[in-house]
DNA sequence: TTATAATTACTAATTATTTAGGAGTTTAAT
DNA sequence: ATTAAACTCCTAAATAATTAGTAATTATAA
């Protein structure tokens, strides 16, 4: 046996997907010109991953002309969700409040705010279905 | 060129270092042991493991007996601190307060308390280097 | 003391992630 | 119409992460 594919997305997936996000819709070509000035990266290698993040069911694909366009399946704020839901589940052991209790740790909130915090955060992980860009 | 090595605890060494958190120093033997009823690994799967998180820097070795002791050199706050920082780098764009805005976004928390929020995430986020078990 | 169990050291294999090149095709420009 | 650019499809390769086996060694028990 060897690892799983990983649930959430990738440090070079999410790097693509912010193009999207912020695009609506992008070819292979905007993406590399997008990431161009933080990441110079090969027209084939984002080819590659956007290939990759069509299979999981992350992007979709239509053909515009000669090249391919793709549109984001996952909303920013659908993957953020999920990102949070893995680092709680990982580093956290599943725990909300040992989250909040992390986050607040050395400020002078309150108590009580801390609970409100941790409502609000388990509220937050529970929204990926009906979350939307 | 490839990948870079994760600055951040994977899966198996989280599960891992879970035990050494919690029982200071163990070998081997108890480390599968005590992760036994979550997940059955093989002893050289769990040895394999330590050895990487030595190489690391993770973990320390020391020999007692037959058998090796492994003490953790990082503590569960710095690895939950760290596990953040890598959280909103990349799925946060670098920004606490795009996290804080997601975590309340649906709460009736007022503005206020979350600017509060942003600022003790700040104050986390910053804390590795003091951080301790 | 000899067999057995525990442990280490070394090796290996699989899948994921990241990166990109080359062949061939299609579109656009000259 | 020919050439060049853009694009797709296929292939490949390196390293990380995960999993574990084998050989050799050491210590303990019978």
């Amino acid at each position: 046996m060897a690892r799983q594919p990983s649930t959430i997305l990738t440090e070079a997936e999410n790097r693509i997907m912010e193009v999207l996000w912020k695009q609506g819709e992008a070819s292979v070509q905007n993406v590399v010109d997008a990431i161009s000035s933080q990441k110079k990266q090969a027209y084939t290698t984002i080819q590659t991953f956007l290939g990759i993040m069509k299979d999981k069911g992350f992007v979709d694909q239509r053909k515009e002309g000669r090249a391919f366009l793709y549109r984001p399946l996952l909303s920013r704020a659908q993957a953020r969700t999920q990102a949070l839901k893995h680092l709680i589940g990982s580093a956290f052991g599943g725990s909300t409040s040992a989250l909040a209790q992390h986050l607040l740790k050395d400020s002078d909130i309150d108590e009580g705010e801390i609970s409100a915090l941790e409502q609000a955060i388990d509220t937050a992980i529970k929204l990926e279905e009906n979350d939307n860009v």
